[in-house]
DNA sequence: AAAGGCCTCAACCGCTATAAA
DNA sequence: ATTTATAGCGGTTGAGGCCTT
């Protein structure tokens, strides 16, 4: 039921840009900034639809475009707000500076995806296959859970490389027959990804509070109750509490408001932060120094910097030491957090009833 | 070296949401 | 209240590069 193209839109260029053309349009942004982009083309003497201008600027053109290959960091952000989101690429967008929503849907339907499958997780509901692919991707599995037990107890190098691989194997592989073994994989609790908990925490916004509130805080205190917590050594901090002063036009806490993110500051003492946005900032006649003698900043909290580089601002925290560059939101979960020693411990019993 | 298949990703299409008239 | 214009989103396509045979 799309809409016809207009008389003026019949006889336009498509497919790809040339550099002329380019250099056009981002002389002209550049200059007048793209107003309407349906009056742009004609303006800036292109022969192009507006919204054809308007995806080449914001997904090739715009110059705080990130080009180039994925971090892990950002990977591992990707499948965590994906398995909370689903395609909402422009909002998963948000969480990653520089990068578009083309980008990401790009990546994931031709990186991602294919990683997750391998791993025996379902891409669209994040959670252990249970088909019968999963069965034949099982040899897989249990081989990579294996090998670090056959091998030479001196060679470490080779141990240390193959240790976190198979300490993946070992957990995915745990979680996957738990599902399928104690009911069929319907569950509907799944321990949460803790890591996106702990980064939409730091990142205080409604969206972010929404998501805590609707999808993870729920399972996490369940996992807490059930004695599984993310951070042993210390107590869940309580959820932010969000000023209605920012948002006085949103009468209702579970509205959805897209809240932009550009730059924050963030507030550290020890291993512990807080981040506040120039919006808040702005939006309450607040600088920094206000922000430090108001009563909303946490007296502890001793040293501020500005950060203009939200990179530095919503990497989630990655355990190192059990994530390797294939890792996904499985090892990252609470699940994942478990001690090492407890795990073999765990997998270790479990196996041996399992396989005899 | 050539052909064919596969993969990637920029760009397009169809649609919805929102703003403006 | 209705219509029209515009922006934005997510799914899909296809050109071009890469890989395999």
């Amino acid at each position: 039921m799309g809409r016809s193209p207009s008389r003026d839109e019949i006889g336009l260029k498509k497919g790809p840009w040339t550099p002329e053309e380019d250099q056009k349009l981002t002389d002209y942004i550049h200059k007048n900034g793209h107003g309407s982009w349906r009056a742009l083309p004609k303006l800036a003497g292109l022969n192009r639809c507006g919204k054809s201008c308007r995806l080449r600027w914001s997904n090739y053109l715009r110059p705080d475009i990130k080009r180039g290959k994925f971090s892990d960091d950002e990977e591992q952000l990707i499948i965590s707000l994906h398995s909370v989101l689903g395609n909402k690429w422009s909002q998963i967008a948000t969480h990653l500076p520089g990068r578009t929503d083309n980008e990401i849907k790009n990546y994931w339907n031709t990186h991602l995806k294919k990683k997750l499958l391998q791993m025996g997780i379902d891409p669209v509901t994040h959670r252990p296959r249970t088909d019968l692919n999963l069965l034949s991707n099982l040899p897989n599995l249990l081989a990579a859970a294996n090998i670090f037990n056959l091998m030479n107890p001196w060679d470490n190098v080779s141990r240390l490389h193959v240790d976190a691989q198979a300490q993946v194997a070992k957990v995915q592989l745990l979680n996957n027959l738990l599902q399928v073994i104690s009911n069929g994989g319907s569950s509907s609790i799944q321990p949460p990804n803790m890591e996106l908990l702990n980064h939409l925490r730091s990142v205080p916004n409604r969206d972010n509070n929404y998501l805590i509130n609707q999808y993870l805080e729920p399972n996490s205190q369940l996992l807490n109750a059930l004695g599984y917590s993310s951070n042993p050594s210390s107590q869940t901090p309580p959820p932010y509490n969000f000023s209605n002063s920012k948002y006085p036009n949103v009468p209702n806490e579970n509205e959805n408001v897209a809240v932009e993110e550009v730059d924050c500051y963030r507030f550290e003492q020890g291993s512990s932060s807080r981040m506040v946005s120039n919006n808040y900032l702005n939006d309450n006649n607040m600088n920094v120094q206000d922000y430090l003698s108001s009563p909303e900043y946490i007296p502890a909290l001793v040293s501020a910097s500005p950060e203009r580089n939200m990179n530095n601002i919503i990497k989630p925290e990655i355990n190192t030491t059990t994530n390797s560059s294939t890792s996904t939101t499985f090892e990252t979960t609470a699940w994942g957090e478990l001690n090492m020693d407890d795990e073999e411990n765990i997998l270790s019993d479990y196996w041996t009833e399992l396989l005899e």
